[in-house]
DNA sequence: CAGTGAGCGAGCTTCCGCTTGACTT
């Protein structure tokens, strides 16, 4: 029977472990961390529902004491732990030799309470050697790490739980801000914005090829020419442009060809003679690449294989799981010195003593920040497979990539590449008398060392090989060779290429910005936030990119500085140290401490009342610089406006694709206007567009139109037919006549109804406005409307209990929710799965339900009686007890809510109407327009009609305008 | 601002890092 209990991370670990240490042991895997803090209101335990800091799950005014649950889905699992370490003599905690592994152990114990022995115990290779080792070098849980782990989690979700909800209030809801995410979203944005900046040039050049005396080729680039004063000069390149101007940089005195003078040049030096005015060759070598760790896995995946970093995870955990390469998220290079035997068999076997590396290679750490807690990715075991002898065994991805791992591990322990590098420059006269140099170069390899086994970036190393290779004839100073074709050639500058899923995760990489384990979930979160999207391989920022990472800048500069992450790790070594204390660094990042620290509590506090929206969500774009037009992203997406104009930026376009020439063209054709056709009835035109009140169609060219009719829900503008158009324009239909009235369907703008004189009743779907009959509209009309009067839909589930009215089911706008007639509660995740008992929903409503909102002047009925005694005896309260509340509670019309309901309850109105003096102060919301407009009628006490034209507005317009104007004051004046 | 007739329980979104299945298409 087994005594001893070991735990690991990782299942497939605790399978070789297990190989490993044989009987007596019993080895288990954690399955990662085992606790968290709690992720959403669901997960909080009720004991600590309503506490303000619940939200975060850290005790903020009590020094950040954090409250670690056990996810539901570990429950289980955690459970069988418990019960494993109930039955062990002695239990040891070998998780990863990290800050989070040491975490895991640490929460292990906690969960645990084991009432035996517990030993913690590191490897950093899966061999016997290294086990057995560490199993006779046991030693402590190390505090001192698992505060640094508890200050990083902590210092997470005050970022991210506290960021986020200011980019839903000033951005777009569910959105999100992390230390990880919004650096890499802002290194996405900064190249887009150099992209955008960007000015491309145009210079020529010429490409000689050059003919030695027994007729061998090569070829030559010219790099000076004579000028008019007879001194050669050198030629503008590439480097020699400024990408914002697009002209040659300040300082630089190149020639620049131009396309005709190049031209010219090249029928000049056609047949010329040349001499070879200097040759210089010099040996160089190349060492090989170190083995892969996980962020140059997932690039050379990207790069040689094509598949994106998720790909390439999951072909290489199941390569893991199934014993084939050793664990593939790490952050070191080193390999143990069964892998490096291995490898260096394997290269006396397979090409010979000559290319094996004299000595073993050892590959310094090189990742900042790097944790080393595992070996560096490679073939598992001490004698590697052959990819050849796995052909069988594995498939597809999987074999691509361990033949990909092979290859690296077995080229890191081979010689070095030998070769010769020749430089060649050559001078000439062209027939018109123009003196010009030209350069040649060539590389030879004589050696190829570990190239023969891997060239980085290649799928074929023997085809890589080629290319490598520009040999280069002897050429010998002085030699006279022959211009024996001249091509003249154009090249354009090109601005900085976007980040790729490979490039970006080697920025951040290099930044010490994530970890290996959370590569690939970065990519996808910044994805599906919608920051960025992949254009092929390119990560492409959107505009809201631009409005999140602008805001961040401006107001939480530090949040995104790349140095942050990087600052963070020096102050987490020190926790580590025991240098530092984890709740002071939390007290001055979070509250700040005497003026020092980011103190960021307080300063979203200061922020949130500063950051104007409106001005947020306006994005700088150089080339619309003059042209008064402004990008900005609204609620349905980002758009463009030059005063009245507005139009739709189409999603699939890339911010540096707008010029303002696409503006213009964009803004002269207003958003999704779309001509149809015509109508064969009337001969006149059919137009889908897109509206202030969502895409409609219309008939007629006139303003307003002949018709119009709003889109049905799975109506897409794109992709609308004329057919469709006129079915939708036949709208309203004459359904018939009852009762001597018309009975008409229409679809307005909350749904598609009936309308009989007054009377409307709705319809439940679009399309039953084109079938509906009399007879059925009759019966509609007999039932009483939605509303006053309204029989109510019978309760999903009733829930009797004694003593008490009875608590309600019912399924409601917002999902299902309970009610006992006084208050409500919305279900949560996971409460509606059938099993809900009576005592648990009245448990629900007694914890969380709430009254629901009263119109404007109306109290709760109940209160009201309680308030009036007169009316105690009353059967029914009546709900016209309002003045009376509220003439008893006035004056705390616009106190704060006090935690007395029955004052909450007959606070104001939900809707408090201002004076102008109040809504005055909110003008910084309006347009210019909309602000003259509404100072005019309110200040001046003008009319519409009057102020119109002096704007330069139709009557019509300026009356919309007023209108949703004040809406917008009044919103601002109640904070929203 | 193309034009239309009501009224109805709000509450949640979000971070980074460590790990796999259990789900469904």
């Amino acid at each position: 029977m087994p005594r001893t209990l070991v735990i690991v991370e990782s299942p497939a670990k605790a399978r070789t472990i297990e190989k490993y240490l044989g009987k007596g042991y019993a080895v288990e895997s954690s399955i990662g961390h085992i606790r968290d803090l709690p992720k959403s209101a669901a997960d909080i335990p009720e004991k600590y529902r309503g506490k303000a800091w619940a939200r975060l799950g850290l005790d903020v005014e009590h020094d950040f004491q954090p409250l670690y649950v056990v996810s539901p889905e570990k429950k289980a699992h955690v459970a069988k732990l418990r019960k494993m370490a109930a039955e062990a003599d002695e239990i040891i905690l070998a998780t990863d030799d990290d800050r989070e592994g040491e975490s895991i152990a640490w929460h292990l114990f906690q969960e645990l309470k084991p009432k035996v022995p517990v030993k913690r115990m590191v490897f950093h290779e899966i061999t016997r050697e290294a086990i057995q080792a560490a199993i006779a070098a046991p030693r402590q849980i190390d505090t001192n790490l698992v505060e640094a782990q508890e200050a990083r989690r902590a210092l997470d979700r005050l970022y991210g739980y506290e960021v986020s909800p200011v980019l839903w209030k000033k951005v777009k809801p569910k959105l999100s801000a992390g230390r990880v995410q919004s650096v890499a979203t802002r290194m996405l944005v900064e190249r887009e914005r150099e992209r955008m900046r960007f000015v491309s040039a145009s210079w020529w050049d010429l490409l000689v090829t050059g003919k030695t005396a027994d007729a061998q080729t090569f070829p030559a680039r010219l790099t000076d020419v004579s000028g008019p004063d007879g001194q050669m000069q050198k030629l503008a390149l590439g480097r020699d442009f400024d990408p914002l101007t697009g002209r040659l940089k300040s300082g630089v005195t190149a020639r620049l060809l131009t396309e005709a003078e190049a031209r010219a040049l090249a029928d000049g030096l056609t047949g010329q003679p040349l001499t070879v005015t200097s040759a210089e060759e010099k040996p160089f070598t190349q060492r090989p690449y170190p083995p892969f760790i996980t962020s140059t896995l997932q690039q050379e995946g990207s790069r040689k294989l094509g598949f994106a970093a998720t790909r390439t995870m999951r072909a290489a955990q199941r390569l893991y799981e199934q014993g084939y390469i050793t664990y593939m998220r790490t952050d070191s290079t080193n390999l143990s010195t069964e892998a490096v035997t291995a490898a260096r068999t394997q290269v006396t076997q397979m090409y010979g003593p000559t290319y094996l590396s004299p000595q073993p290679r050892v590959y310094a750490k090189k990742a900042k920040n790097a944790q080393e807690a595992h070996e560096a990715i490679r073939p598992a075991g001490s004698a590697f497979r052959t990819p050849e002898s796995l052909r069988g065994e594995l498939s597809g991805d999987e074999w691509r990539l361990y033949d990909l791992i092979w290859k690296r591990t077995v080229a890191c322990q081979m010689a070095d590449a030998r070769g010769r590098s020749l430089r060649v420059r050559l001078g000439g006269q062209t027939s018109a008398g123009e003196q010009v140099a030209l350069s040649a170069s060539g590389r030879t390899i004589d050696f190829p060392g570990f190239l023969r086994a891997y060239v980085e970036g290649s799928d074929d190393p023997g085809a890589a090989l080629e290319d490598r290779e520009t040999p280069l004839p002897p050429l010998k100073e002085g030699e006279r060779v022959t211009a024996d074709s001249v091509k003249p050639e154009g090249h354009d500058t090109q601005p900085p290429a976007r980040y790729t899923e490979a490039s970006l995760v080697q920025a951040l990489e290099g930044a010490g910005i994530g970890r290996p384990s959370t590569y690939a979930s970065i990519l996808g979160t910044i994805q599906d936030r919608g920051y960025a999207i992949k254009k092929g391989q390119a990560l492409v920022p959107s505009w809201t990119a631009f409005a999140t990472s602008a805001l961040l800048e401006h107001h939480f500069s530090s949040l995104v500085d790349y140095d942050f992450t990087a600052r963070m790790e020096e102050d987490l070594d020190d926790i580590a140290g025991g240098r530092a204390q984890r709740v002071p660094y939390l007290r001055r990042f979070y509250l700040g401490d005497h003026g020092e620290g980011m103190a960021l509590r307080p300063l979203i506090d200061r922020q949130m009342g500063e950051i104007d929206a409106r001005s947020i969500a306006t994005i700088s774009v150089p080339r619309l610089e003059g042209t008064g037009i402004e990008v900005r992203v609204g609620r349905y997406g980002p758009y463009m406006e030059r005063g009245e104009q507005k139009a739709n930026l189409p999603e699939d376009m890339a911010p540096d694709e707008l010029t303002a020439g696409k503006a213009e063209e964009l803004l002269s054709r207003p958003s999704g206007e779309r001509p149809l056709g015509t109508d064969p009835d009337t001969g006149l035109p059919v137009v889908a567009r897109a509206g202030r009140y969502g895409p409609y169609v219309t008939l007629g060219d006139t303003n307003p139109p002949v018709r119009s009719a709003s889109l049905f829900p799975t109506d897409d503008l794109d992709t609308l037919t004329l057919e469709r158009a006129l079915k939708l324009l036949s709208l309203p239909r004459l359904v018939g006549t009852s009762g001597g009235e018309e009975v008409w369907a229409l679809n307005g703008k909350f749904g598609p109804y009936l309308k009989r004189g007054s009377d409307s009743r709705s319809l439940t779907s679009h399309e039953h406005l084109f079938e509906v009959g009399i007879q059925e509209a009759e019966a509609l009309f007999l039932q009483p409307r939605f509303g006053k009067g309204r029989v109510a839909a019978p309760p999903l589930q009733t829930f009797e209990l004694e003593g008490r009215a009875p608590i309600l089911l019912k399924s409601g706008r917002f999902g299902p929710y309970l009610t006992d007639g006084e208050r409500n509660a919305t279900l949560r995740k996971g409460e509606d799965d059938g099993t809900l008992s009576a005592e648990r929903a009245l448990e629900i409503l007694e914890e969380r339900g709430k009254e629901p909102k009263k119109k404007p002047g109306k109290a709760s009925p109940k209160k009201a009686a309680a308030k009036a005694p007169a009316r105690a005896g009353a059967k029914k309260p009546a709900t016209s007890k309002a003045s009376t509340s509220k003439a008893s509670t006035g004056k705390t019309a616009t106190k704060k809510p006090a935690t007395n309901t029955a004052a909450k309850k007959a606070a104001a109105p939900a809707r408090a109407t201002f004076t102008w003096a109040q809504l005055k102060a909110h003008l910084g919301v309006l347009s210019s327009q909309e602000q003259q407009l509404v100072t005019a009628t309110r200040e001046q006490g003008r009319k519409v009609e009057e102020v119109a034209p002096e704007l330069g507005l139709d009557v019509k317009k300026a009356k919309g305008m007023a209108l949703q104007a004040s809406k917008k004051l009044n919103q601002a004046a109640r904070g929203e």
